[in-house]
DNA sequence: ACACTATATTCGACTATTCGAATATTAGAT
DNA sequence: ATCTAATATTCGAATAGTCGAATATAGTGT
C-alpha cells in the first residue's frame, strides 16, 4: 500500500518533469484553453502537444470539454496549480543554485556532444 | 528565461519521479539518515540508493554531512517536504482514481507481457 | 601497512521517453 | 457524400533512465 502510494505519486511528479507539460499546466493554471491555443503558447507542434497532453491525461492531471470542433482542456484540481506554486517559491528562494544547475547541465551536454564527435 | 525556469521545475519533478527517490524523500522529510539507513527503510541496494542519492544530490534537494564512516543525508529545504505534504493531501483526495490509475498502469503492463510471449 | 566498513562511481544490458512524420478520427460546413 | 479543420494515435529512430555487478574511494581500527 505504502509502495502504491509512492508509485503514484512518482507517475505524478513524472508527469510534471518535461518543460513542456510544466508550460502546458502552468497555462491551464490560469484558465481553460484549446489545443491549438496550447500549441500556440506554449510553441510546440500538435501532434507533440497532443502526446504531452496524453501523458497528463493518463494520470488524471487534467479534464477536457468539448466545443465544437475543438477541445478545451484545464486542470483537474487547483491543488495542482498550487503545487507548481510551490515550486515557485522553491525557484526564487534558490535562484542561484537553479542557475547552476542549469549551467551545469549544459556544459555537461557540451561535453557529451564533444565526445560523440571523436 | 522562462524556458529555463520551466527546465529547472521539470527537473526538480523529474528527480521526484521515482518511486525509490519519493521513498527516500519522504525519509528524509522526517530528519536526516545515513545511506544505510536509508537502504534498510527504503528496501534497496547500496549501490541503487547511491545512484538515487546522485540524481537528488544533483539537483540540490539533499545535503550530506560526514559523521566518521558515514554520510547522513537530509533535505536542503523543507519547502521540498511541503510539496510532498501537498501530495499527500492530492493522493487522499483522488484516492479512488489513484488506484484506478494503478489498477490501469497494471494492467498494460500485464498486456505487454503477454504480447512479448507470442 | 593491512583489513574492514560505508559510500560512490563506472559499465553494460535493458527499458522507457521523446520527437517528427504519417495516419486516423471526429465534427462542422458545403 | 465530400471537404476541411482540430485533435489523437501509431510508428520508428534517437535519447535518456534504470538496475545489478564490479570497481574505486575514504575513513577506522589493528
Amino acid at each position: 500500500m505504502l509502495e502504491s502510494m509512492r508509485q503514484f505519486k512518482a507517475g505524478i511528479f513524472q508527469a510534471l518533469g518535461h518543460p513542456t507539460r510544466v508550460a502546458i499546466v502552468e497555462c491551464l493554471s490560469r484558465g481553460e484553453m484549446s489545443v491549438s491555443g496550447l500549441c500556440e503558447t506554449v510553441g510546440v507542434e500538435q501532434a507533440n502537444a497532443s502526446q504531452h497532453l496524453a501523458v497528463l491525461r493518463n494520470k488524471y492531471l487534467v479534464e477536457t470539454r468539448k466545443e465544437g470542433n475543438q477541445i478545451f482542456y484545464r486542470l483537474r484540481d487547483p491543488l495542482l496549480g498550487e503545487v507548481l506554486e510551490k515550486m515557485r517559491e522553491y525557484f526564487f528562494s534558490h535562484m542561484n543554485e537553479a542557475l547552476e544547475v542549469l549551467r551545469e547541465e549544459k556544459k555537461v551536454a557540451k561535453k557529451v556532444a564533444q565526445e560523440a564527435k571523436r
